[in-house]
RNA sequence: GCGCGCUUAGCUCAGUUGGUUAGAGCGUCUCGCUUACACCGAGAAGGCCGGGAGUUCGAAUCUCUCAGCGCGCACCA
């Protein structure tokens, strides 16, 4: 066979990787189902499962994806040729929150506003943007070389996966371990919903810091315009400064608007040291006000409402917002010679909504809630006993440190884009119902009307259950054949995410979902600066795969890059590996050329002592390579063959080839011959998880019938 | 405050259980168009492995401590 012409230019990326994913798409072998490989590649009756992490359907992919793509596109590839029955599953999340937001953009450019649009249409219309944007992000993910089934493409709003969700919903109900309660919660009054823990974002801020006369206390604040309904003023047991005041003693106090009776209280979540030791409570809107006042059954008052703007309670400051209203609250106490001090550098801790930094209100509401600690301590005892591996290993500190001090999860949100909560609510007594077959008419505490409940779950409620949701729970096939999977990739900030599905896994199906975890760290733009828009230094990871080709990127995100470990990405070392690939390329062009009308001879065995040398040297880094994959150590193993493939067998091997050739020994040269076109199969192999395209478009132009993808590991 | 990381060549990072002169890529410098490849080749410079103490025959690697950076959790009104 003589030489493609292709192979005297430079190879080149973009004529090769549509073609070539299109070669392995239509020959169906991403999937496992309804083909057997062909070649000797035959397949283990053991299975191999990997689930990608959801992508917002809405979304484009980034760097993250990239790096995503690039480390589970290398197990799955590297699973596949060691002949496992392997599943890498695609799927989208219709990620809640995050894109309503993205569409509440849309509609203020078109001057519109989520609450003015009833919410059939609103569910519909971002229904529709999401739908239309995913085959973006599909495309994107065909891009990296992904070699996924998508025949098993899921959705977080497919119908199967929806059921199976309700269900879960429905069997914490009947355990006992979900409840509708009036507790307190973070709310967001611009984006009017409530949160999550890990929605909120600390910020540091210096603010004013008010000391107020109230009564006989000097009381602290650094939000005045919560203070109207405080009755109750709070001190230590043990503080003798406060021993003469007896808990439950009434005292009059002269308060921002008028006199008003408050009453003692003593509990010890006060801090003597901190201030004057007093406090007054707002159980309303505050977390620690609101555990003291549960503690001694105490009355709670709004202050605040939904949209940030004070209640009638606070008199003439009632309908203003609280941002207008603190100065003139401060003026009125200043007035009124209740002002003691201000502390002008007072730096504290605010919370703000992730999405639009808004200082968060909390306020207590009628929300869903899931009881955290039984499910923690199960998903503890199976992570503390060893049975999940983590990569590396410190993830399992921070997800244990998580799990043991979880909270009760609020897993409803007060936005249309979602799964809608499968229940009823009573507003007479303030009761939830579970009710999936929608048959509940009537309250049976009360006996009062019920309404359906118009809040959806938690994306991360839904996303929690993906690994037995995706796979058909209970009785699917492929939940049968696959779970429990067996290794979780995703990015090590949200490990959150993969603790929740163990805990839910396990109190659903029993079974742990997974039994390695692997975490990679945060990709960072080049000078090691986290990527931001406002920044600018996003790296858009398709165009990195346009200018330098796919097989590049790959290689650039794998490289030397640890797991768990951020990874600064420069266009330099893109390039770096772009000028690999044209190694490969020009590698395979000499050995094809100079081997020419010689065939590979599995059973040659004439090989000159040097090259029976050389022989021994490439099975022990092939063999050295295979234990780093199947350790996960891609990084090293990716680096191991790029220094083969260049300063070995390029730089050295091939450069003596041209001595012997030239030199004329038949036998010598029938051996290195054979040498040469034995190693650049291997090499070919060992690369194609790393660079599948610039590999399976050597291996296709130097005449194989089969596809490259699914030969074999080039040691067993 | 508690917890988790990180600190190795100019830059980005490897260094798997402690073991010979500490590695790679990029960058820099000097040569070289030797027909696989200039998206290349040959070669070179460059590091008391953050500081200090300890364990050991031996430490970048283990322990302690200090400093700097990053992240997470909890916070006090």
């Amino acid at each position: 066979m003589s030489i493609p012409e292709k192979f005297l230019k430079p190879y080149d990326p973009k004529n090769a990787e549509g073609r070539i994913y299109k070669l392995w798409e239509e020959s169906g072998f991403f999937s496992t189902d309804s083909h057997s490989h062909p070649n000797d590649l035959k397949l283990k009756a053991e299975s191999f499962c990997i689930l990608m992490p959801p992508a917002n359907a809405n979304g484009n992919l980034h760097a993250g994806h990239g790096l995503v793509m690039t480390v589970e596109d290398i197990i799955t590839r590297y699973k596949r040729m060691r002949g496992f029955k392997t599943l890498w599953l695609p799927g989208l999340d219709h990620a809640g929150f995050e894109t309503q937001v993205v569409y509440e953009k849309v509609l203020e450019k078109e001057g519109r506003s989520r609450f003015e649009i009833p919410r059939d249409q609103l569910y519909k219309e971002i229904l529709d943007f999401t739908l239309k944007n995913s085959a973006n992000i599909k495309s994107q993910v065909r891009k990296m070389g992904a070699s996924c089934d998508w025949s098993r493409e899921k959705f977080t709003l497919d119908p199967d996966i929806v059921k199976i969700v309700y269900q879960t919903f429905k069997k914490l109900w009947g355990d006992g371990l979900l409840y509708r309660g009036k507790r307190i919660i973070s709310w967001c009054p611009k984006h009017q919903t409530s949160f999550a823990d890990i929605e909120i974002k600390d910020e540091e801020r210096i603010e004013p810091y008010y000391y107020i006369k109230y009564g006989p206390f000097t009381i602290s604040t650094s939000r005045p315009e919560t203070k109207f309904g405080d009755k109750y003023v709070v001190m230590h047991p043990d503080d003798k400064r406060y021993a003469e005041y007896k808990d439950g003693q009434k005292i009059p106090v002269e308060w921002i608007n008028g006199e008003i009776t408050a009453t003692v209280v003593k509990d010890k979540a006060i801090d003597m040291e901190f201030g004057t030791g007093v406090m007054t409570i707002t159980p309303w809107h505050d977390a620690t006000d609101f555990e003291i006042a549960e503690r001694h059954g105490l009355d709670r008052e709004q202050i605040i409402d939904e949209q940030g703007k004070l209640l009638p309670i606070a008199g003439e400051f009632a309908g203003m917002h609280i941002k207008k209203a603190r100065p003139l609250i401060v003026e009125k106490l200043k007035a009124k010679g209740l002002l003691v001090k201000v502390d002008e550098n007072y730096k504290h801790i605010v919370h703000t909504c992730y999405k639009c930094g808004t200082t968060i209100e909390p306020q207590i509401q009628s929300q869903w809630f899931v009881k955290m600690k039984p499910l923690a301590a199960k998903a503890l005892e199976k992570i503390n006993a060893g049975e999940v591996v983590y990569i590396p290993e410190h993830y399992k500190k921070i997800t244990v440190h998580w799990l043991e001090n979880l909270i009760d999860w609020n897993i409803s949100r007060q936005i249309v884009w979602g799964i809608p909560i499968p229940a009823k609510i009573c507003d007479k007594c303030d009761t939830g119902f579970v009710d999936l077959e929608n048959k509940i008419t009537k309250c049976d505490k009360c006996g009062g009307a019920v309404r359906k409940d118009i809040d959806t779950f938690d994306t991360w409620f839904s996303s929690g259950q993906w690994p037995f949701a995706t796979l058909g729970f209970p009785d699917g096939k492929d939940f049968k054949e696959f779970y429990p999977t067996d290794v979780l990739e995703t990015a090590g900030d949200i490990f959150h995410w993969v603790a929740r599905m163990i805990m839910l896994s396990l109190y659903v199906t029993g079974k742990l979902p997974f039994t390695t975890v692997y975490m990679h760290g945060v990709v960072l733009d080049a000078k090691g600066q986290k990527m931001s828009k406002s920044k600018g230094n996003v790296i858009n990871p398709l165009d990195l795969t346009e200018k330098f080709g796919t097989d590049a990127f790959r290689m650039g995100m794998v490289v030397g890059n640890t797991p768990g470990t951020s990874l600064a990405l420069s266009e330099d070392k893109i390039r770096a590996y772009k000028n690999f690939a044209n190694k490969l390329w020009n590698i395979a062009r000499f050995v094809l050329e100079s081997t020419e009308g010689v065939r590979l001879d599995e059973k040659f065995e004439k090989y000159t002592e040097e090259d029976s040398a050389l022989r021994k040297a490439r099975h022990e880094l092939l063999t050295d390579v295979t234990n780093d994959m199947d350790s996960y150590r891609f990084y090293l193993a990716a680096e191991k063959l790029y220094h083969y493939a260049w300063h070995e067998f390029a730089d050295k091997i091939i450069e003596d080839s041209k001595k012997i050739f030239s030199e004329g020994d038949a036998s010598k040269i029938a051996s290195r011959k054979q040498f040469l076109l034995h190693t650049l199969n291997k090499i070919l192999r060992a690369l194609h998880p790393f660079a599948p395209f610039v590999t399976e478009e050597i291996w296709q132009l130097s005449g194989h019938k089969n596809l490259l993808m699914i030969e074999k590991w080039p040691i067993e």
